[in-house]
DNA sequence: AACTATTTATAAGA
DNA sequence: TTCTTATAAATAGTT
């Protein structure tokens, strides 16, 4: 769609590549929002320079409702990893156990929401809490 | 880029707009590992149709390496919700509880690996297997 | 940041 | 549904 053909493959030029970058990124964001509109549908884009700046796009519905059906999809085929084994190999990390145990208690003291939706924002708070508790001590 | 101009506003027939869906989310994809090739970056997208059938791609990285920056990137958003507050509405759950105490105790049993990726697997596959749990009982 | 020659995506038709 | 094709849309190279 340009002037001429082009391969599909690294282009060379830097800053080419981040014009092209920039254009194409704004096309496929615009994409997801008309697949949205036009199909009632919830699409999620995520894009991840080459420099590692972030850029994303949620239509149909927010980000996070998203990601959470991608993991509830996806969760049988990560169950199948040899739990054990692999959490032989995580980085320890007593912050993150204390969180855990601290929203942990507070939750067990409240029990009285019964939507379904509240536990997994719950669980992606946790999640990000810890994250960024994890970011802070790098 | 077909024979007629279309508005972008939600199709009403259900066939034509099932038809629109599969050739624009394949279109999308495509897009999206082109843009990944081009310019080195990594892209992630999700989708999910209206009768709620979820389709995904990752090109240039795996998708949970994806959603690991996307989390890290926004976790600050996240953290200034209050969090007191929104966990008083959240749905209990002792099976998470268990979960999240076992894995923890076997995690502190085995302090090894000092590689930050793993602890963000760890954490993932915590995240995982107790929306996946939760489901099961829904 | 605009422009425009071309390629590419796709809406409607077969 | 899968293939075709006329046309709209995206974009590569240019200014």
């Amino acid at each position: 769609m340009g002037r001429r053909k082009v391969e599909i493959k690294r282009i060379e030029n830097k800053s080419s590549r981040q014009v092209t970058f920039s254009k194409r990124r704004k096309g496929l964001i615009e994409k997801a929002r008309q697949l949205s509109i036009l199909c009632e549908s919830s699409i999620a884009v995520v894009a991840v320079s080459g420099s590692g700046k972030l850029y994303d796009s949620a239509s149909g519905d927010n980000m996070s409702k998203i990601i959470d059906r991608y993991e509830i999809h996806h969760a049988d085929e990560l169950k199948a990893l040899d739990l054990a084994e692999k959490i032989r190999n995580y980085l320890p990390h007593k912050e993150l156990l204390e969180i855990v145990q601290r929203l942990a208690l507070r939750h067990l003291l409240s029990p009285s929401s019964s939507d379904k939706t509240y536990f997994f924002f719950f669980w992606r708070l946790m999640n990000t809490a810890s994250l960024k508790n994890q970011m802070s001590i790098m």
